[in-house]
DNA sequence: CTTTTATCTCAACCTCTCTTGAGTTATTGA
DNA sequence: TCAATAACTCAAGAGAGGTTGAGATAAAAG
């Protein structure tokens, strides 16, 4: 990830709407969520929900298809792990101080990927 | 860190200006460098600077401390690693495969990425 | 005490972002 | 085909964000 793509990615995670979306469809798994679904956990009207998943998908952090009526959107984990390791390589380098807490945060080594 | 912070913290490092900052000031070191040293390698107008160094300031990720005539900025490296760290719990669980390619990008640890 | 240096503050302006409401397109089933 | 459902598009308006230039404030030097 380049700093264009990592300036994007931040632009669409610092709105409280799409930080909230796109930790809704983490947690939904690669199968994703319909965006009528994504609407009414946000409660957010169609057009305002369109906005910001359009705003995510733009900078790579969602991805989109149809099925049948419904648009199901997912989680891009690659944007998401891409966007984490650019702030580790800008802020880490000489000073492990920024990146060796950030390490133990993760708590997820054991842990098997969900369906 | 909780979701206003990182919502701060995003916005902040949303923006070229503030993102190449935050970037100049963590490889300067704990020492930081003087508001006008940072102009001079952004090429950005006084209040300009001063503008994004406050917002950065406001959001956390920077401090100031006066120094004489000059005022000195540095990184706050709890503050990016929080950061980090927020990102990784709300996008590892369940899911290492946000997490683990985020592991292997950070160099500068003795801890080993998880498998 | 006055000047110089370093930086901040303020107001004006323009642009971008977000929300709302109305209207449109795509898909399915009667 | 017609109606119902799911989601998108568009235009308008309010508000936040970013830049500029002029002026203010703080500290050191003369």
């Amino acid at each position: 990830m380049d700093e264009m793509q990592a300036l994007d990615a931040l632009g669409a995670l610092s709105q409280e709407t799409r930080l909230r979306i796109v930790r809704l469809l983490v947690t939904a798994g690669p199968g994703g969520m319909a965006a009528g679904a994504i609407g009414d956990a946000m409660g957010a009207t169609s057009s305002r929900l369109s906005f910001h998943l359009t705003h995510l998908e733009a900078a790579g952090l969602v991805q989109s298809r149809r099925e049948g009526r419904s648009i199901r959107y997912s989680a891009v984990y690659e944007a998401l792990s891409g966007l984490i390791a650019f702030l580790m390589r800008d802020c880490c380098q000489g000073h492990p101080k920024v990146c060796t807490p950030a390490l133990s945060a993760c708590a997820c080594s054991p842990v098997e990927p969900a369906e």
